[in-house]
DNA sequence: CTAGTTGCAAAGAGTTTGCATGGCG
DNA sequence: CGCCATGCAAACTCTTTGCAACTAG
């Protein structure tokens, strides 16, 4: 999906490889990288080809009509639910024997399939908990 | 925040509680009541109202760019997680002992704190499950 | 060279708002 | 009758797309 790694691709990956698991708009990477030049449908295309590769996920928050980004190692997310903190946006992996109690007990007592992909638990993480 | 019951607001209430537990969008609620009457931005006008009463629950889809709305009987809703459908739509209430569990063993072990009010697990549901 | 990428500007989709009219209480 | 709510259209925000110019390989 992405044959050339053209100067906009490269400060945008490396953009988001520094700021992994936090949840960002594409209005935030346009802004943070006004200084290396790079339009916002240039943005908007690198993050779907990101998408289908597979290196970003894509989000939207409760209630509010901008989409975010999140890119991750993808490795680690594979079995592991993942949890945002709403003062930070910081994103956390739920420890993956965590994360299959829960799904098993849903599974068994209210016949529901959690898909691990698509969900994200919010809360507040220990840092902001202390900080407050 | 609402004083006075037109037949919008009337058509709009009854419709939400015929399909609580449903998550819908401003435009499916507009093109449902389309026999009735009402302008789209009544419908956000309204939606926006029951949320401040608390009538209502704004939530984004992940990837959509569209915001749905849920209707719920609020005190079914105080003490338990939401589980939402990804192939009905359809909301269900993840058991009190169940979501208390989870919320208690993340606390614990990932020093996190989950806010059942704005968490969503998504997956799929039993009907749908035996449907494909 | 030449196909993938970019930037710009225009088009779309969803949501919000200003203002005059209408209708609940 | 007064004030809130509605409808319409215009304004806004976020995202997508068409197209000519540019550039990585």
């Amino acid at each position: 999906m992405s044959r050339y790694m053209t100067k906009q691709r490269k400060a945008m990956i490396g953009y988001l490889s520094r700021h992994a698991d936090e949840e960002l708009s594409a209005k935030q990477i346009e802004a943070a990288l006004n200084g290396e030049g790079i339009s916002i449908s240039a943005v908007y295309r690198n993050l779907s080809d990101l998408e289908q590769e597979g290196k970003i996920r894509r989000l939207s928050k409760s209630g509010s009509r901008e989409v975010f980004y999140l890119y991750t190692d993808a490795h680690e997310c594979k079995d592991s639910l993942h949890l945002s903190c709403e003062k930070c946006g910081k994103t956390y992996h739920m420890n993956v024997t965590g994360a299959e109690m829960l799904v098993k007990s849903l599974a068994a007592n209210d016949e529901f399939t959690i898909d691990k992909s698509s969900t994200v638990l919010y809360g507040v993480c220990k840092a902001c908990k202390e900080k407050k």
